[in-house]
DNA sequence: CCGCATCCTCATGGATACTG
DNA sequence: CAGTATCCATGAGGATGCGG
């Protein structure tokens, strides 16, 4: 090995101003989609690379290192080994991104083509597009994608969503992407998007949620 | 020239998700700061450059043309030559940038050191610093930096700031960036920007704003 | 001049093999 | 399984050229 000194580069805007300085540190290629995939919670190494399909090991090795630098990611020892973490600041990415995911809604309009997808995408997307929403009662419902249990919620601080638990809630509706992505778009209409999948349990929150 | 059929090139993520289509068209790098050089109005190619310390002519018009292609940035015949500017979805990235750089404002801390600067810059990041204020009745203060005035303005709507014209406020402080992000952010009172600086006019509107 | 296009060099990204 | 090492293709940066 060659006396490879500052290895991890640091090719910086060098510039005096919030977004130059944000982008230093989280704009290079795959940054972001890593913070995406953390954000519903902490994952192994392997489980990263599972996720983003097209990401090169040694790419992810080095981002998770200088993100470990700059502070964005941390590392616990989870059970099973090392688990990849948000830290608090990490965390507060989750804003932008939305704002950032909710700009580029138009362009999902096109479908999903060849693309690859994971059901977890949707734990950033659908409060994305909601983003604003209120309801009160609460509602809560699930979307069933290619096995993973997505649950949303709408209530009164607004929309957000989680990987599901034990705790089921009441409606489920078993769909694929493009049909869950088009209901809450507002491209689909319930029924057709009930028609395009399987329901599960009582139709009325999916009513209520996107009449 | 070779035959270059697909010239500017297109590295896609590849991935049915909001955000990374998003990242598809502006994550390569420039992309975000030049949509933030031409939020406050269009510029011309030559002012582009002039604002973009350290930005490859190629890689300017290359990322320029690019943008026009997917509908971010468009083209315009000014009475001295070609404007570049944001058409109506582009400017829509505001609202993300801003998200984005107002996570970066911890990295303003460490003060500006060598990096570059640029007063324009200010209308993004003043209003991110102060995201969620409100003030009736509105409060408009002028800071006079490197010689270009930004103004900022706090209503019942929350912040905005603008590139001073004939309309100039009561209170204007002339100071360097450092002072200016510092009052803003907290880190400085208003008595010691005004120490650090020169105050022309009213303080009145300085102290309601930053009290 | 201004608005780019070309050329050249080197850093960075991507694919895959490899190792503890 | 969790990364490193290696090799090649590509993109960034900087200087310069050139037509309008």
């Amino acid at each position: 090995m060659v006396d490879n000194v500052n290895a991890p580069s640091r090719r910086s805007y060098g510039q005096f101003c919030g977004l130059a300085r944000a982008l230093d540190v989280v704009g290079d290629r795959w940054n972001l989609l890593i913070v995406r995939e953390l954000l519903p919670g902490p994952l192994r190494y392997g489980e990263l690379k599972a996720s983003l399909p097209g990401v090169a090991s040694n790419l992810l090795a080095e981002r998770l290192r200088t993100m470990e630098e700059t502070g964005v990611v941390e590392r616990a020892l989870g059970g099973a080994g090392v688990l990849y973490g948000l830290t608090r600041w990490g965390a507060e990415l989750k804003e932008p991104m939305e704002a950032l995911g909710r700009w580029g809604v138009p362009l999902l309009a096109e479908g999903r083509g060849d693309d690859e997808f994971r059901p977890r995408w949707l734990t950033l997307a659908l409060p994305a597009i909601l983003h604003g929403r209120t309801a009160t009662p609460a509602v809560e419902v699930g979307f069933d994608v290619e096995g993973l249990l997505i649950v949303l919620r709408i209530d009164e601080d607004g929309p957000s969503a989680r990987i599901g638990d034990e705790n089921r809630p009441d409606t489920v509706l078993v769909a694929d992407a493009e049909t869950v992505v088009g209901l809450v778009a507002g491209a689909l209409t319930v029924d057709q998007a009930i028609d395009a999948g399987e329901l599960r349990g009582d139709p009325a929150p999916l009513r209520q949620a996107f009449a």
